[in-house]
DNA sequence: GATGAATGAGTGTTCATTCAT
DNA sequence: AATGAATGAACACTCATTCAT
């Protein structure tokens, strides 16, 4: 009979995000998520042979939730495109996290075929991302709505950039996500 | 008198900025300093006995560059905040950089003192460069130009998030001010 | 199961000490250990993260089997204090080494909390050790046997300090042991 | 005209007998000799090549010191082998820190010839004084004073030892000295 | 004479990774 | 499937020593 499993793959991948979040990629390392899981250091190597690896699955399955929610509004009866980046901004805000995958992306290494493969598939799933941000501004653009002055992929890193605010402690995330939508569409002034 | 001196203050300072740009400070290290400038790795400690050391050396001149330019602006005769403000995200922009601050900052280890010493007149310059901003919106705030529904902690950090944004290829630099500036100010609606 | 284990413990402790005799505490690093062992010098640090943690072990041991020795002296049937003390000598000059605790011992970066424990440990030991000498000298004082001009501190540093006479090479052990109680005790005079 | 000389030997040596006897042989530098100095690190290598030359020639000047002292003793009028005796303890309590020397000269390197050779010059001044402590013992002995039974060396080492024992903080020098010799003379017994 | 500057050599230490069980 | 043990490679840091001025 073969012996229980000890690591649980979903806790692998809290721990990680937990650390990445807490230490950052570069400090992250097998020994501290080992300890952190009660198990051997080498044992991780049973399941991905190199940080990058691990990393990069992490941040697979991140864009794939972020994507599933995104698909939800995308499925949704809205056609109002403000409506639906609304909405966006509060799925960003929930994956908070998701701008860890901007700055670790271009320092991994890519020589291991494992890896690239995954970051190829994550590109395209952020780019699934961005089109969809891209074509909501676009219809918006249609109707009149919004200026014309400013490109369209300026306006998708703006709202992208957006989650990147440290929100205030004592507000809660919805009212949060409306101030900062606030902001992108009316700006400062009165 | 002693030898000739290999080793230029500001050459080193500038590679410290190129690396701390292209690798990140967790990557930066002695060995690849010293191969730039052709030195021996040991003559770097001559000057900096540890990373820390030359890294917040480093960030403290770059904020110093940074606060002489504002303090031109606020010698300079305009008295009109918006004015202020949009130049100061000109200077923001020619020291693009200054977001490196507030990522290496936290992370660095203040055991040693003279590390510690430079980090706390860091953060007086970066407080002095953020109550600037802050005044310049509570003034036009008072003269009525500015919504008051948020907070001016938020428009503040809002306004120094912006540099982030990545620059198009093909636009100048004022130019790209000119459209952040009128992002930060008047948002996406027509 | 892991792999065979090639660093004995006792091997590791026997090669410190002779390192320790040999070249002293400040000379001494893990590679030379390594070497000795014929492992990796790496390895080494699998066990004791520091020369401080990996002395101040050897001397808590060393330190124990002199204390198991003398506890056996205290349990003996001899109630004659200098017969006790000529035990202690014999001692003392099996563990000859003992004196290397007492230079080593100021040295010692108190730093890590683990070699700290230690040194506290070690201390008491010794303690432990000096109060046995001392007891028996103030009971061989208060039958009259010992001049009672010389404080029983001195006197306990006096037959400590003995076994640093250096040994000539052709006596045997016990016969030495003879030569420097009798010093001890009866001076060089007829 | 010729620069000023800035290295007082004297002051030199004296820096050197200070911090041997605070942080020992091994984490003597001359970084730390040159700051004490108030000069630069090189300067010393105009005078001193290197640790152990300086180290040696250290030792040496220490030696002579005793010798001259010593020399003193024999040309004294006193023939009583005790009493000189007493003064040579006397002498070695001046100069305590002699117990360097014997540290000291068995770790240091001798390849280079000019340290050899005053390690050579050393090792005669100390037969020296060993002789004469010798002789004294020689003829106390034919005089009928001491033991026989313990060889002249092992009395002699015996004397050397003694200026090992830590002093107590609330006597003085020559009272402690009458201790001392009184207990190589006429041991613990009463 | 004096010294600031540069440097190599050696030790300290961490960690990813391999391997045998 | 799991892991304890071993290790090399890479980086941190110190210091004796050389050299040009």
């Amino acid at each position: 009979m073969a012996r229980k499993k000890k690591v649980d793959q979903q806790e692998l991948m809290q721990v990680t995000e937990e650390l990445l979040l807490k230490i950052g990629y570069e400090r992250l390392n097998f020994k501290l998520i080992a300890t952190q899981l009660f198990v051997g250091r080498s044992t991780i190597y049973e399941y991905y042979s190199n940080k990058e690896e691990l990393v990069s699955e992490y941040m697979l399955k991140l864009m794939n939730q972020v994507l599933e929610r995104v698909d939800q509004i995308e499925e949704g009866e809205s056609v109002d495109p403000l409506t639906n980046l609304r909405k966006v901004l509060s799925v960003l805000l929930d994956y908070n996290h998701v701008h860890l995958i901007t700055e670790i992306t271009p320092v991994l290494d890519r020589t291991s075929p494992i890896v690239d493969q995954k970051l190829v598939k994550l590109a395209e799933l952020e780019q699934k991302l961005f089109t969809f941000i891209h074509t909501q501004f676009q219809i918006a653009e249609q109707l009149g709505v919004l200026r014309q002055d400013v490109q369209v992929q300026i306006k998708t890193n703006f709202l992208y950039q957006l989650i990147k605010l440290k929100k205030e402690e004592n507000i809660e995330r919805e009212e949060w996500a409306d101030v900062l939508f606030s902001l992108l569409i009316n700006g400062l002034k009165k």
